[in-house]
DNA sequence: TCAAAAGTGTTCTGCATACACCCATGT
DNA sequence: ACATGGGTGTATGCAGAACACTTTTGA
């Protein structure tokens, strides 16, 4: 390399996951506790330097994988931030991803790292290490605006889901109320669910039915232009 | 710094740019023909090693201007792509951006550059150097998401335009076509545009009434909630 | 008088919204 | 029998989509 390029040769990139989960109230996120300095005992998001022989898109599997033990999962790339003094360490540019995961998944199989991680509710979650609460704003901003052109929801879901549940989701992630039949209606209309006729069990009270998302049929609205708009 | 961190400081990050330009007829992009291995002689995206002593969304003004004059532009992040071999030169990572111009004010004040850069008809782009056709492809996508929510588009029109002028633009960004009697109706009832009360001239039809973007009247509607659909 | 683009209204359809009561189950 | 959430239909208004002719100007 010519000697008047290796300047520029002197940063770090790293990447900060924003992993969403849904408690069938609330629209939470993994944080996890710094043990080291910066920002030690402050709540982070996961996140760690790119190895610089890894591809960015690819990386972000890996760290997260270390972290927490989640794998195989889908990423949105939602924002870089590149201030200079982000990272007291030295200069480290961060791009920020989101995924979405089944959080009753995750509650069964919890990894050795358990102890220094932890769900919040998105509405208590403030003072996170570096620039953290701006990469979780982006990301929450990023997936309210996805969430209305694709049907990314049922990845919150369990399988199987009632369509109460269902409303729950679209009420946390988006911050709204929303009209119980007015709901119902465009939801089913859209043809995208499969009635299982199972029922719940064990509630005191009428048991609602549960439903799951048909993934084929999506496909094929989806090739004939179909715009999921909730 | 501690050594086991610094085989992370290694890297390189770059800007590159995405003119957009509309000539009345067309959505143009700003290229560069670059004169320089790598891809020497290719036409590439305006774009530079980042200093490592800038702020990312700071630098991307300052890459611009060295490059074509064009200085005090508003940016949009797009995306950043960070395969490994994607640069031949060492790892680089890019973060792509966009800006609207006004094609005429640049046309009447060309710099000494001029005679490396050149507009492009978006659809007549292809084999860029690097990565440049998906960083051109993000870009043109993210556009037209935002041009749906915002009222960008006057960022690419003369003060003074016509109603005609406003549909053609539109129809190039989001490459379809539209119906001019809707077109007008649904433009005139958002109440974004003055009347100038001015016409067209030299023209061999019957003139043009010319309007302008009314940008106190958005900031107004814009409080209350207002959604700009086209 | 011709060519070329500007400008104008109505109808239809579908979707968003607002709104209140009965149903099924467990305790 | 009561408490709890599940489940249902209708009426209204608004906005998008389809569609054809007259007007104004310069050449």
């Amino acid at each position: 390399m010519e000697k008047n390029l290796k300047k520029y040769f002197t940063l770090a990139v790293s990447i900060d996951c924003v992993v969403f989960g849904f408690d069938g109230k609330d629209l939470k996120v993994l944080l996890i506790k710094r043990g080291e300095v910066p920002f030690k005992n402050f709540w982070a998001l996961p996140g760690d330097l790119m190895k610089p022989d890894e591809d960015l898109n690819v990386s972000v599997n890996h760290i997260l994988k270390d972290l927490t033990g989640l794998s195989d999962l889908f990423f949105e790339q939602v924002e870089t931030f590149g201030e200079i003094k982000r990272h007291p360490l030295g200069r480290v540019i961060t791009t920020g991803y989101y995924t979405l995961i089944k959080i009753d998944d995750y509650e069964l199989n919890p990894s050795s790292f358990a102890s220094k991680a932890k769900w919040f509710k998105i509405k208590k979650i403030n003072e996170l290490a570096f620039d953290h609460d701006k990469i979780l704003l982006s990301s929450i901003q990023k997936l309210q605006k996805s969430v209305r052109i694709r049907p990314l929801g049922f990845e919150l879901l369990p399988q199987l889901f009632t369509l109460t549940e269902l409303k729950l989701l679209y009420e946390a992630i988006l911050d709204i109320k929303m009209d119980t039949r007015n709901f119902r209606k465009k939801i089913l209309q859209m043809k995208l669910l499969k009635e299982t006729g199972k029922l719940q069990e064990n509630v005191s009270h009428r048991p609602a039915k549960l439903f799951q998302f048909d993934k084929k049929q999506y496909e094929i609205l989806e090739k004939k232009g179909f715009n999921f708009d909730v």
